[in-house]
DNA sequence: CTTGTAATCGAAATCGTTTTCGATTTCGAA
DNA sequence: TTCGAAATCGAAAACGATTTCGATTACAAG
């Protein structure tokens, strides 16, 4: 059962391939009356034109390219659902690929998508990135390239990002004014930008209500897991060290934090209270609630997907394109756990 | 900067396309020494010959289509993970389409991936799915289909699946063996094979140990959310029945109904028990840990693609293909909840 | 009855591969 | 030296759409 194409439907209603494309394309020079024929005829055989060989002509798959540092992770399947929902409503499929927050594999997916002929790529770099020579490389064939959530300062590129500095300070002045003095960091790798930018949200607060910045305080997540947190929070109760405020670069380790004080009836937030970042479904489940910073994935998917569109529009125009950094809102969510 | 060809790899080479390409492609008829020279040159300029085109003469797009029923969900994102882990050692691209658990969605999505011309389809049906002709019409196609996990007694394809009724069935004889004798049920929705299932396992558990069904002490959920758990647990509380564990179809409902016992000091699992399904990462983090059965989503998903993979190649020989049903074992997780 | 213009239509080239089949070359054996 | 088989190579026809540009038709004006 082979698929219909241009052809039979020419012949069957006796018209030129040509003729049949062009009605199907609303061209000016075919007459309403065969354009009304053609249109229905091929509704009636649920008939669209093979995607590739239309791709062959005119060079746009209407495929894009997703790559996510991380497969089964709550806020990027938000974002990939903001991305597809958007992407469909516009007739473009998308891609998945996952760099596993490995720098290779990124570069390799980035190739690979590149050899699929997508017609842009919507990247969150890899913790482990330390380079964008493989970003640039895009940007250098005229492929329309969002980046979202996980940026990077240096590209000259479209990003969709959130003001993570600012949002770490309003929670940790949350905590400030919730009576908190002492407050400990478990801050994300080193590389990427949000957790730079959310460990400087921590400084500026500390800063700004007078507190003092203790280095031994900052506990570094290299994989943003639970398992880190509760191993730090177990540091600190065997450590003894006199912290009454956990601030985390994300909910993981949050929830981490907050399963060792349950196992060790450490009240949360009495004793210690403990703040997340991302509002991932699970927070709100667990108790203590976490409090935590809403990162809204889905909005940030479908804005990713417009500036991409958008860019490929002004491409196709031949007009000059110049990169637009978009930041979306964040809301500081109080739950029981400060 | 437009891509390589063919053509051009032949001219630099001085050249036939037709002797490159089949250079590339191991003919026999080319000597050893070309053959050299022309993968040495293709490497060191990476080139690859554009997908489309060739699909054009092969009718093979490298492209698989997948449909779930929901994006942001833990089990279905590992599956994918097994998919496209698998899906890249061959060299194959995945589409992700959701029907957002409806019948009607999930028909549009079929018909995109048909129009797109994927190599094959892997698929998880729809809560709402209450007829199978949209499948059925893929198999008359002769394209390779694949049903994992939420499948169809009715449709004769290839499945990979868990023994949803055997494993219900063990973990309500562990909460029976643990002393408890009044076992509610939160269910899922009538249609899908597997909440059935999983409730005939129930059954069937309380029939072997001569226990009393009680139709009132199961309730349905039709989103399998923890807003469901949590109002069915209040409604137990609040009409005060004699129910000492429950079975929820997945972790969902069942964290909700022990988010809210949390709230009311009810103890889990002195008073109640409360026993999951699925084994989703938030399971082990809550307290107390949610018992539940691993249902292990990146083999099913990894098995999936094999199962697509094997049937691919048989057509392309020309042979028949039969369909296969291959079961997934699950195992029992006891944690602190049971 | 011409002629010119506008409205419709189609032939054919093109996109980049794959593959059939025929052409050419090579080389050992007679 | 000649012949024939085996080893190499390439021309050309697909695959199915898009689009340019030329051809045809219709019709009004002169």
């Amino acid at each position: 059962m082979r698929n219909l194409t241009l052809k039979d439907i020419a012949n069957a209603l006796n018209l030129s391939i040509t003729t049949v494309s062009k009605a199907l394309k609303d061209y000016p020079d075919v007459s309403p009356k065969t354009k009304a024929k053609v249109k229905a005829y091929t509704k009636e055989v649920n008939f669209t034109p093979n995607a590739y060989a239309a791709y062959l002509r005119t060079q746009e798959s209407k495929i894009i390219g997703v790559i996510i540092p991380r497969l089964n992770h709550y806020f990027f399947s938000n974002v990939l659902k903001g991305i597809m929902k958007a992407a469909e409503e516009e007739g473009y499929m998308v891609i998945i690929l996952s760099s596993e927050e490995s720098y290779e594999l990124e570069k390799k997916q980035i190739d690979r998508l590149l050899k699929q002929n997508v017609d842009g790529i919507l990247l969150s770099i890899a913790d482990s990135t330390h380079d964008t020579s493989h970003i640039d490389n895009i940007l250098k064939q005229n492929i329309p390239l969002v980046l979202f959530d996980k940026y990077s300062k240096l590209s000259q590129c479209s990003s969709v990002i959130v003001n993570d500095q600012n949002a770490a300070f309003t929670a940790v002045e949350h905590l400030i004014k919730s009576g908190r003095k002492n407050i400990a960091h478990f801050r994300g790798p080193l590389l990427p930008q949000n957790s730079i930018d959310r460990f400087l949200g921590y400084r500026k607060a500390l800063d700004k209500y007078e507190l003092p910045y203790k280095k031994e305080w900052v506990f570094t997540c290299q994989d943003i897991t639970s398992d880190e947190g509760y191993a730090y929070a177990k540091y600190i109760l065997e450590k003894e060290l006199e912290i009454d405020a956990i601030f985390a670069v994300a909910d993981m380790p949050a929830i981490g934090a907050i399963k060792y004080f349950n196992e060790q009836n450490v009240a949360v937030p009495e004793q210690i209270a403990v703040m997340g970042f991302s509002n991932w479904k699970i927070s709100g489940l667990i108790t203590p609630a976490l409090s935590t910073v809403n990162q809204p994935g889905e909005t940030m998917g479908r804005k990713a997907f417009e500036l991409f569109y958008k860019e490929l529009k002004l491409l196709k125009k031949g007009k000059k394109v110049d990169y637009q950094i978009v930041e979306i809102e964040t809301a500081l969510i109080v739950r029981d756990s400060t």
